[in-house]
DNA sequence: AGAAATTTTAATCAAATGATTAAAATCATT
DNA sequence: AATGATTTTAATCATTTGATTAAAATTTCT
């Protein structure tokens, strides 16, 4: 029945887990349409049968994938984010060192999930409570308050992102105009790590008109 | 021979023309993987093997459009930007405007530039000398002058870019966000347009340590 | 161990897709 | 109009690719 074997779990994950994670790998490198089932199944290990076996179809597995990722995504910045007792300040290191860690070790889903939702926008809205993710939140009253009359508070809820989520983005571009290597990008990114914040409150003091 | 016709340019561009207008369409919108040449010779009115015959594999006319898609890109930033006679401020708004309107214009192309980038980061590399043309410039010499000492100047530059491209790059999660219609965000962008050399600026002078 | 359920595989199908070919249509030059 | 070159089309091919099927292997339960 439902008792599974539960082997040694670090080695063998089993294929069904093991298929969820080659097809996270691949979407996000490919894309969905870049990315192949037979492809999916030989990064997994396992035969093709199986993958429609479990998941139904490509576009099913994709679905899932897709949805678990952005969850994990949203459950981490939202426990920041309506955090009561944390200032502006530490909110906003807390926020930028969460996107860091998440996309130093998944590079390509930034990219990823931007493209996703501009071929399919409605997904975001249906399957994610994002709107009061975000808007919603303590943060952005907090951001609120700091705003300066006459500036749309949503400008630096956008600027956040923006310092943030765009090194990463762009990184192969940025490497290259650069002329850095990997190691050296990453010391940019670390410096970035630190001033992002204090950028962001420098713009919320300075800002005039 | 090589007279061509030269009908009337407006409605009728010639069928290699129109070819390459569909495909930059699609292929930006779809991806490479994500277009069929039935697709583009459909949105073109022609004929699928007048494709081929033109420009002989799928792959081929993928990187005619993207080679000149990013020349125009280059091109039209490297000229502000290699302005000995504009002061730094005048620079920022030139060039934040002519962002603005190339991507109101063509909002798919920036993901689609960093999508191939990420995919076939060699390209950029070979085909422009986009090395020389951001860091070599002027632009940057007059960042230089202005960045605190123990700040790397290409943080700037990567604030600048990111401050610009990103509300392009995530437009529409970004409008799910924020809860805003098309004319809205619209908006948004045109506040921007203003605000963003004010915020860099101010980044310079406030930055400390 | 043996039966039943579950998981995995090899073989194959059908549709989609990039590309080619040979013929037809159009255009330019005489 | 006739000729030759160029452009466009319809028909077709070969491969790729998502999916299915039926059988084999493995696990679970008695």
């Amino acid at each position: 029945m439902k008792t599974k074997k539960e082997k040694i779990e670090t080695v063998d994950l089993g294929a069904e887990e093991r298929i969820k994670q080659a097809a996270t790998r691949l979407f996000a490198k490919n894309g969905f349409a870049g990315t192949r089932t037979r492809d999916i199944a030989q990064e997994a290990g396992i035969n093709l049968a199986l993958l429609n076996y479990y998941f139904r179809s490509k576009e099913k597995l994709f679905d899932l994938v897709m949805l678990e990722a952005m969850q994990d995504f949203m459950r981490s910045i939202a426990s920041i984010v309506n955090n009561k007792d944390m200032s502006l300040e530490v909110k906003l290191e807390n926020l930028v060192q969460n996107y860091f860690q998440l996309f130093l070790v998944q590079p390509d889903l930034p990219l990823f999930v931007m493209n996703e939702l501009r071929t399919n926008p409605k997904r975001l809205e249906s399957h994610l409570g994002i709107k009061k993710v975000i808007v919603g939140s303590h943060f952005f009253e907090q951001i609120k308050k700091r705003t300066p009359k006459k500036v749309n508070p949503f400008q630096f809820l956008m600027n956040t992102m923006a310092l943030t989520v765009f090194p990463f983005l762009a990184a192969p571009m940025l490497k290259i105009i650069g002329d850095m290597d990997e190691s050296a990008y990453l010391q940019i990114l670390e410096e970035r790590k630190k001033k992002i914040p204090q950028w962001i409150l420098a713009q919320l003091l300075t800002a005039k008109s």
